[in-house]
DNA sequence: TTCCTTGCAAACGATTTGCATTGGA
DNA sequence: TCCAATGCAAATCGTTTGCAAGGAA
């Protein structure tokens, strides 16, 4: 289930947008909250005691994800994976395994985020962009593929 | 169409590995090299003076990923972006707009390069991860979505 | 000739949508 | 009661593949 922190916030923030928390929308973001990296959405409905059809999570992570509680993720193979946002998990970046498309989330001390942060607003001073956001993504292979 | 310095590489990368450098392909890589950044296979095949099949133009993307010549990228709205590889454009990273999905090519100063180069080897030293590359994705708005 | 490439159409997998039903405030 | 949420089936969209015709070595 979902740690008792995150689902409040999240209660609290479909409250204030007037969105309803319904079974399914927990049940997503609980299967989410499990996860140890970002998911394709079968595996998400894989993950889930209830079934739910296909084309209802759809539906919840698209009104998840316009609220700000989950994020899509496109790197990989074919299918788009979702994962909670960082305001609910921290911020952290990606290791992408090149032969089987798995995706983990790792994290950054401190110095070396703002490190990154001060690469960022640097790059996007020089170009005309306005930046609100990063992502390192690693590519390799995982233990698993490498074996 | 393509620089020729470009196109010779292309060449004689495609002739050590037994495949033939058609007219179909020399297109793709001509397309590719003109644009500012990764597209999707739509965009260029709008960009082509001849017209050439979506069926063969991903047959071609797909002989060329394999040659190491296209680099295919992921993050975006839904299709996928290909774009040269990096050993004949050089090592850049993406400005990717959260609002329309273009996505452009931007360069970083040496020493940045070397940050990041630092930061990676750490992070995959510290988990069981062969990394190979990486790329950092800066998210925003870019300057047409902004007006 | 012989193998690789291309076009066209059909097949596929991921995601979206129309519509009737169900459920919650 | 009333609108939002859900299930199911059909539709879309990006991408892949089978097969027959075209080309280069």
């Amino acid at each position: 289930m979902t740690n008792a922190q995150t689902d409040k916030q999240v209660a609290h923030r479909l409250s204030d947008l007037g969105v309803r928390y319904t079974a399914g929308r927990r049940a997503v973001v609980a299967g989410l909250a499990n996860g140890e990296g970002p998911m394709t959405v079968t595996e998400l409905q894989s993950t889930l005691s209830v079934p739910i059809p296909l084309s209802s999570l759809y539906r919840s992570l698209s009104v998840l994800s316009e609220a700000g509680i989950v994020s899509p993720h496109h790197s990989g193979h074919g299918a788009t994976r979702f994962e909670l946002a960082e305001w609910l998990t921290g911020h952290h970046h990606h290791l992408v395994c090149v032969s089987c498309g798995s995706v983990n989330d790792i994290e950054i001390s401190s110095d070396h985020e703002q490190g990154l942060k001060d690469l960022v607003s640097a790059l996007a001073a020089g170009s005309d962009f306005a930046a609100t956001d990063h992502s390192l993504e690693i590519d390799g292979e995982c233990r698993e593929c490498r074996r």
